[in-house]
DNA sequence: TAAAATACATAGAATTACAAAGTATATAGA
DNA sequence: TCTATATACTTTGTAATTCTATGTATTTTA
């Protein structure tokens, strides 16, 4: 399992990539990280669903419900462009972090 | 600057990372990641040394102070055995995310 | 008809991060 | 000589966050 830490980092840039693949809702979320991950990072609902507000508060993502005929109405997210712009800032700030450790793990240890 | 969740995430990859390249102390620690970052990453004090106690709390480092004849006494830190694992299963993790997230943004968007 | 899966929501306890303040010495500069 | 800055480590307290637990409700499967 991912640690805790690991999982706080990558929780935005993870939902916010999978609505830039298409609008989602919060069940099928939950299950497409679990499976994207090979079963890594497994978030409740009581975890996602706070954090999908919290986008939403923030103008990355909007929602509307959708009255399917055959089911349970869903609270569907579609990413904004705001949300993509805070996407690729992510997606910069990843890349930074792993030349840092890349660096750092790339020498050889013990040289001192 | 990188972001809050980030930075919790990758403090102790790097910590131990730097460490494994040789001993150290918090103050150039600080330093050393400033430079690595090339000033993204910034660590005040008050964040550092209470990290650096808990890792030495969990094993992952020990410390002595060193009295060097011309200057102020220093806590020198030292990578163990047990934190040389824990950097292995970091490393392994971040790779994880890695894959995940490269999998997410690799692929086209909003092909729904 | 019972259990499991689908689907969303939130209160509040527990944790954690980190700014701020404290101690102390050395050095550079005015 | 005096002051500011840099070096070096520590801890307290609170602000913020996290996520467990709990709640509601429908549908599907066994």
């Amino acid at each position: 399992m991912i640690s805790k830490n690991l999982t706080a980092a990558s929780t935005k840039p993870i939902i916010l990539g999978i609505l830039q693949q298409g609008n989602s809702y919060g069940y099928l979320i939950i299950k497409k990280i679990k499976e994207l991950s090979g079963g890594k990072m497994k978030y409740s609902d009581g975890m996602l669903y706070p954090v999908l507000h919290k986008l939403e508060k923030d103008g990355m993502i909007v929602s509307n419900w959708v009255m399917a005929n055959e089911t349970r109405p869903r609270k569907y997210y579609e990413i904004t462009d705001l949300g993509k712009e805070a996407l690729l800032i992510e997606k910069e700030q990843w890349s930074q972090i792993n030349s840092v450790l890349n660096e750092l793990w790339g020498m050889s240890p013990n040289k001192n």
